[in-house]
DNA sequence: TATTGTTATACTCTATAACTATA
DNA sequence: TATAGTTATAGAGTATAACAATA
């Protein structure tokens, strides 16, 4: 591997994702914004979402790099305005668990669907021979083993 | 254009940016915590470093897109550690300009660098292949004309 | 008066600590 | 006792409003 090359790579790299992360988080952000929706009431939606069954709490919080109050309360709110559910676990009544409802997938595709407007439109601006490039570019490298 | 190209390129595009975020964001906000900075601090660093010549906070709050008192009391913790100097504008002494100090430039080169890790660790775990295909997807969007 | 910053205040989100209910 | 979650409290960061100093 020549140092040199990858130093070259890192840096376009570098500056592709900043210019990126510009392009793909207004629309995002202003979604959050419009469903009063913070980064951890996203993220809990996101994996609840991905979820074979309802979550505990406390699962939830691991996942998700959070605290546990910080999600009791992200989660209380999420219940309030729809967008979860949360029971008694009916096997051990200390325990809560979450699911995701059907408002609370609505939202969570509103949230999606802003996020890749952004990536759209910043490719929607290229020309075909561009995208074709960088579609060369990530094929292998997204279906890569491991 | 075919739509469904475009389509499957826009999640194709959105999944390599989930992962690369994830790749670059820990050492990232390890440094950014190592260094006691706020996102609007770095920023203000960022912002400093490639400025020509010292600014004043108001043109700092416009660019950043931060409150005024937010930028001031930025500012003011950035100034009392030593990463930036503040001065009186000669010219207009409602005014007071900010610029980077050396300490400064040091600090946000940490944390440049820390960006760049996760990104150059990133690409050493790809192929030589994958890695050409990369370089040849991101020059031409990259070295293109606005 | 208008403008540049600063200080006061209130809000959101977070984490640690104290607490409640169940096991 | 130990564990799942909630409530209390304090800290960081932000924005709007009120203020001070200079133009």
């Amino acid at each position: 591997m020549q140092a040199s090359d990858v130093d070259s790579l890192t840096k376009d790299l570098a500056q592709f994702l900043k210019l990126m992360l510009v392009e793909t988080g207004r629309d995002f952000f202003k979604e959050m914004e419009a469903l009063s929706m913070s980064m951890t009431q996203m993220k809990t939606l996101g994996t609840l979402i991905h979820a074979d069954e309802p979550l505990g709490l406390g699962a939830l919080s691991e996942t998700l790099g959070v605290s546990l109050p910080a999600v009791s309360r992200a989660v209380e709110d999420l219940r309030e305005r729809g967008f979860v559910k949360r029971e008694e676990d009916a096997r051990d009544r200390r325990s809560k668990v979450v699911a995701i409802t059907g408002k609370g997938r609505h939202a969570f595709d509103r949230l999606l669907a802003a996020r890749l407007a952004g990536t759209r439109r910043f490719l929607e601006g290229l020309d075909e021979e561009q995208r074709e490039a960088l579609s060369r570019g990530l094929e292998p490298i997204l279906r890569r083993k491991a």
